[in-house]
This record gives structure tokens, sequence and C-alpha cells, in this order.
DNA sequence: TAGTATCTTGAACAGTGTTCAAGTAGATGA
DNA sequence: TCATCTACTTGAACACTGTTCAAGATACTA
């Protein structure tokens, strides 16, 4: 072990950004479970108490991560669309972007849970929202269902396809095939989103909307 | 420590039960974060590893505590209900189920997602839809984001309340006052749904849904 | 060249989930 | 009543985990 293998990496002084770096792909290798701060430190071949000088502990680090992930999202805005459909490719972004990392809805979850960051998130989705003309309090629940809806799917979706890696199969015939499930989780998904933003749309009619109302 | 102290039980002979129920205990007492399986085995005075002749591991303990958070939903069937009534009515009631424990949430959630139980939590919220003539492509996508949904707040919610259990606070304005931002929650969680909902009503007057078309 | 701020080290602490051979108690059949 | 078998428990160990801290090394600046 005293020559350094092909998957550590040294570059003298290191900082925030080099271990994010590595942060990240280490976790597209080995999955958040097995993500330590040992084994980061060893593939930047250093001491684990060494990432204790940058970040203040595992968390901060992870929020970092959930920032980067939450931060590269890039909508195209297209002001000719409505805002419904504007929010809807929002949400598909924000999707895309947590599919693009192994477990990226879950540490994007936490941190978000936590309040230490990827605030990003839910930006995106409420900035065209805000446009529509809908109150305040509405923008808000709208918001935080659809992101929600999107961390939630998302999350599932992916602990799915680490249990199929691991070579668990669970009597559900819901996943008869995982690569067709897949598909099929992004059309729910959007279908999801697109009932909420449907609803929304008739929400806008009534003035002044009541939580608990009744429905008819 | 020869004399059994107030929180220690022993009970003989243990079963499933027993360790099922003061694990349920000492997750109010402690937090998940702290549930682990020694603090559980002092508990009921016994070694770590007597744990695991009645359960393969932690996460199958995780998954039977979930079955029985979920199970314990009884939400009052009224058939005089529209079915968009009736599905809100479970929904909130998963929701109170969901905050009845500590950290119930994420229990359920990872549970849920690891395919390992908890079933219950999507049938009750299913059932009402099912009635509503709906294509089952929709009664799936709506089922699913509503579960996703009721999980999303709910363990936002639970995660801040933790937070704010530790003196840990965060310089977000959306929290001033814990109380006040809870009730307004479970509005805000209420109003989400009915969005949902509100959108099925809407879709239903389409024979076939197609998922990313566009919204009008 | 001296001093300072920036970074690393190695060892240790206190915990975690899990395994396993060995042991004990309780019920069952002879 | 005694032996046996199963149900359950024990204690020790393994291989980890996040985190802390005094001490040392390196690089930049005056």
């Amino acid at each position: 072990m005293s020559n350094p293998d092909a998957n550590s990496v040294k570059l003298g002084r290191l900082n925030r950004a080099d271990i994010l770096a590595s942060a990240l792909q280490l976790l597209d290798e080995v999955g958040l479970p097995d993500l330590s701060m040992r084994r980061l430190a060893a593939k930047l071949d250093m001491q684990p108490s060494g990432l204790y000088w940058h970040f203040e502990n595992k968390q901060t680090l992870f929020a970092r991560l959930s920032d980067h992930i939450v931060d590269h999202i890039v909508p195209e805005e297209d002001s000719s669309l409505t805002w419904q459909e504007q929010s809807l490719i929002a949400a598909c972004a924000l999707r895309d972007s947590l599919l693009a990392y192994r477990d990226g809805a879950e540490i994007v979850s936490s941190t978000l849970a936590l309040g230490l960051g990827a605030e990003a998130a839910f930006d995106r989705i409420r900035r065209p929202l805000m446009q529509s003309g809908l109150a305040d309090d509405l923008v808000r629940v709208a918001t935080e269902s659809i992101v929600f809806l999107v961390l939630g799917q998302v999350w599932h979706q992916q602990q799915r396809m680490a249990a199929d890696s691991l070579g668990v199969v669970f009597g559900v015939a819901e996943t008869t095939s995982s690569s067709i499930a897949s598909a099929n989780n992004q059309d729910a998904l959007a279908a999801g989103i697109a009932l909420i933003l449907s609803g929304l749309g008739q929400e806008s009619l009534h003035p002044q909307p009541k939580a608990e109302r009744k429905i008819n």
C-alpha cells in the first residue's frame, strides 16, 4: 500500500472544493451508506481528522454536497410558457439533478430538513408560482407540496435502486423490471405534479382559499 | 447498578411484542438517532445480542415498529362523504399517526422505501380513490403523491422539532415560533392534499390522461 | 530569516451493528 | 422424577463509525 493506488488522489494542500469533488465521486462509487469520513480521507490520502479542519462535521460536509447537487439545476427559462408549465419544468429539472447523483434525494432531503442548505430546491419551483398572482399562502403550500413530492418519489426510487444493486429482491409486484419501473416513475412524478398544478389552477378562481374546507 | 433502575424492565422471557413495546417507549424518550440496540437491550435488562434472536437486524425491528405505527390508523369510514373527502380524512389520519410517535415519519419512510413493510399507509389512502372510477394509473399516481406529501411534510416538521429540542436554531424566518409553525404545517399539509384531490377532480373529466401532456 | 496562519498528523475516545460459541432455563415425553 | 430438546440468553469479540486534540509540518508574509 506504499504506492498510491488508482483510487486515491494526492494534491498537496487541499481545499474545500477538492474535498467536495472527491466526496461526490466517492458517493457515486460506494453510495451514501458507505460514504464515511475515513473512506473519504483514504481516497484523498490524508487522515480522517484532516477533514474536520475544512468542515465542522459530516453533516455540514453533506450540506455543501447538497448545495452542489441542487445549484446545478439550470432550467431553461421560457417566458412564453404558462407559470404551470414553467413550474413543471423546474420540478422535472430538480428531479433530474437529484437522479444525477447516487442517493441524491436522501442527501438533499436531510440537509433541507435540518435547515442546513439546499434552499435552491425551493427557489426554482417557487419562482414561477410567484408570478401567477396566487395568494402567498397558496404559493408556499404548492411549493412545499411539489418539493416534497419530488424528494419523496426520487428517494423511493433511489432506495429501490440501491436494494436492487445489493441483489435484495422484495416480493413486490410493483418492480417487475427495474428499468421499466424507472421510466414509469418519471411519468408518475410528472403526473403527480401536474395534479397539484391543475388543482392550483382551480384554486386560483377562489380569492381566499381556506385550508380544510370541503371539496366539491 | 445491581438494583433494577426505574427505566429498565425485566419480564423473564421476552417475546417480540415486549421488545417492540419497549422500543416504541424508548423512541419517545430518546428519539431515533439515539435508539440503539445497546440502549434498547439495556432498557430490557438483557444483552444486545439477545435482540438478534427475535429480530434479524435493526432494520427489520424498525420495520415492525413502522407496521405498528401505521396499522393503528383507524379513520372513521363515512360512506356519505365523497371519495375526495374520505381520502383527505385518511391522509390526515396517516399524518396524525406519524405525529403520534417521535420521528415516526422517518421510520415509516425508510421502511417503505426499503419495501420492508408499512404498506397500510398506502392502502388507507388508495381505498377511497379506487371507488372514484378513476383510471388505475391515476389512482396509483394520486396515492403515491399523497403519501409522499404526508411523509415529506411530517418528516420535515419532526426534524425541525428535533433540532429545536437540541437548542439548535437556524436563521430561517419560516420558524419564528415552533407551536405556531406546527399549527400552520397541519393546515398547509391539508391544503396540499386538497390541491392534489382538486386536480384529480379535473382529471377525471378526461378519459385517458397522458402524464407529461401540456397543461392549459 | 523569523514569525504567523494554514493545514496534517497519529493516537485516542466513546460509541455503533452484528456474530458466535457456550451456557441456562422451561416445557415435553418416558 | 429424570432426561432431553427447544427456546432463549449470555459475554466476549470483530470491524467498523464520527469526532477531538495536542503536536508537528508546511507555506506565505513581513
